[in-house]
DNA sequence: TATAATTGGTTAAACGTTTAAGTTAATTTC
DNA sequence: GAAATTAACTTAAACGTTTAACCAATTATA
């Protein structure tokens, strides 16, 4: 790799106006400035980024941090994301957690260490935001938090509203006369997943409320059905709906396409079928073609790509003021 | 954010003797250590990355140019690659080129820019080297190529055998019986695409060849029917069902996931059935839980995360010789 | 015409590390 | 007990940029 100086020499200038042409950030001779391109130009001149880093304060890079890009709504947000970012100059940096806190950190610290202008985090650990407050907050790295709400922090949050998804989606189930609705939800440590859940809960709480008024002759009261599953998610279900032989549900809520996937797979292999015994209903996102539309399967689109647009404008107004 | 200087200047010794500490390349005497290591702690040190890579010829980081993560081969590709590395401590680059060569060529500037210790790329323009050789084969950055092959240029590659795959599918379909079988396959500028095709035509000649010997009676001679496309898969293969309202296949192959899924939007939208008018056979990836399992859609499993693996080794070896 | 302002460039410091070379003081060797 | 070795640090150069400060010509101003 060819340095500054070595174009500076080519074009017989110094380096400081070799910088000055590459960077426009000062006015040139037009000669001197066409010798310095042609030098550039014919030695394959490119700045290295580190070196330039860590002379100048803002790296025009933004920091990404996610569980993974398997699941179907991260791959949607981080492909937002990042496009938003690229065609707003900035370059993105990108990171797994795996939901494992320690990988979250040594990201955050990596990160932060290559001067990051900003962060984007989905983060695994929502409660415990010491970590983030020492190493981010403190730095003063601007950061908006995606999908998953810090509880002990005030700071810029984007996330779908789980809340009234699930409490509209109830409440038009129940009205419809279903009666044995599971939600099938991931682990509960995490906002999303607990939002769904207080949708489910109130929408069952306040239909049973209304109907408890109006007295609907005939009906049996709707059941509560929650089952929130964390690791092995076919197996689980199956477990689960061995278990429970009597409660068939109606219908299932599945709050992702990944736990689609297990719930359905379960459900074959029990020998139910879709939708002559039970109907689906997933949150997925709008990019997922539902191969099986009108077979049993239904999809809430969640606006992925509107929620990544959102939070990385968010966060470049915040950096640029 | 704190410098190794302040740590010095806290445990009351030189930088020099911090970083020995830190880096453990040279013994220092326990109990200076401990003050070095406890400074660090108190200050919440860590190495800012651009002026340790500046200094320092490794990295410890690869870059890794996708055409996107939205396909769910690359993303197969890019969790494999990216774990690989991670317990390998090494740490990916990520750069996404949307199969544009200005911005494949302009993530290989940034990325060799930062001093990259090797690359792994599935390239969207394998045909014309010349750039990727100045800018990469030239500054001695190892390279592995994923998925498409480069044709002028001879150097590691790791690919699926797409030809023996269709080939031997091809094969197993005309024995038993089909006879109109659509290969339904992307742009044809890139290597697997274009071996698919190869493979189904070797297969459809070479049974051809059989069939005149062994003179099989009554049976049709099987169609050749290819559809490849580029942009907007539905509505492509929609007009194709359509123009060629005759001519109706009675299996498809389709070469990935997401010509699937146009495929099968635009079989719905034509009123036809699956699996009662037509099979459908993906290539697909292994991560993938088919929801369809027995119905009518039928994947061939490309092991895209050993894929990865292997490419992500290999590179790391010859990095490391 | 003398002075001020502008133009077009150069010099050198700074960014935060790593590491070769240098410097003590303590220890070993003969 | 003098010379040589070792242990434990420190000093300072280097990595490749950017950019403030400086300088010499040229042009504008009075």
């Amino acid at each position: 790799m060819s340095t500054i100086k070595e174009v500076a020499a080519k074009a017989g200038v110094s380096v400081a106006t070799v910088s000055y042409v590459l960077n426009n950030s000062r006015p040139v001779k037009p000669d001197t400035r066409d010798r310095v391109l042609e030098a550039a130009q014919a030695l394959g001149y490119v700045p290295n980024a580190s070196a330039r880093n860590l002379r100048v304060t803002s790296t025009k890079s933004i920091g990404i941090i996610l569980p993974n890009i398997q699941d179907a709504l991260y791959a949607s947000i981080f492909t937002s994301l990042s496009s938003y970012l690229q065609s707003h100059g900035y370059i993105p940096r990108v990171a797994f957690s795996n939901d494992i806190p320690e990988q979250e950190q040594s990201s955050i610290n990596e990160l932060v260490a290559m001067n990051i202008d900003g962060l984007l985090l989905i983060t695994c650990q929502p409660e415990r935001t010491d970590f983030f407050q020492q190493r981010v907050a403190d730095v003063g790295v601007p950061t908006v938090f995606i999908e998953r709400a810090p509880t002990s922090f005030a700071t810029n949050f984007i996330g779908f509203n789980s809340y009234q998804a699930t409490y509209r989606l109830m409440t038009h189930l129940l009205e419809k006369g279903y009666r044995r609705i599971l939600l099938a939800c991931g682990p509960l440590n995490f906002s999303p997943e607990r939002n769904c859940l207080q949708g489910y809960q109130d929408a069952l709480a306040s239909f049973a409320g209304e109907g408890g008024q109006a007295g609907q002759s005939g009906m049996p009261a709707p059941e509560s059905l929650i089952f929130s599953v964390s690791m092995n998610k076919e197996d689980a279900f199956r477990d689960y709906l061995e278990q429970y032989a009597g409660i068939r549900p109606e219908a299932v809520i599945c709050t992702s396409r990944e736990i689609e996937k297990g719930i359905t797979a379960a459900i074959r292999y029990c020998g139910l079928r879709i939708p002559e015994d039970l109907m689906i209903i997933t949150f997925g996102e709008e990019s997922w073609n539902n191969i099986q539309a009108g077979v049993g399967l239904h999809q809430i689109s969640r606006p992925a790509m509107q929620l990544g647009d959102l939070a990385a404008q968010t966060l470049i107004r915040s950096i640029e003021q």
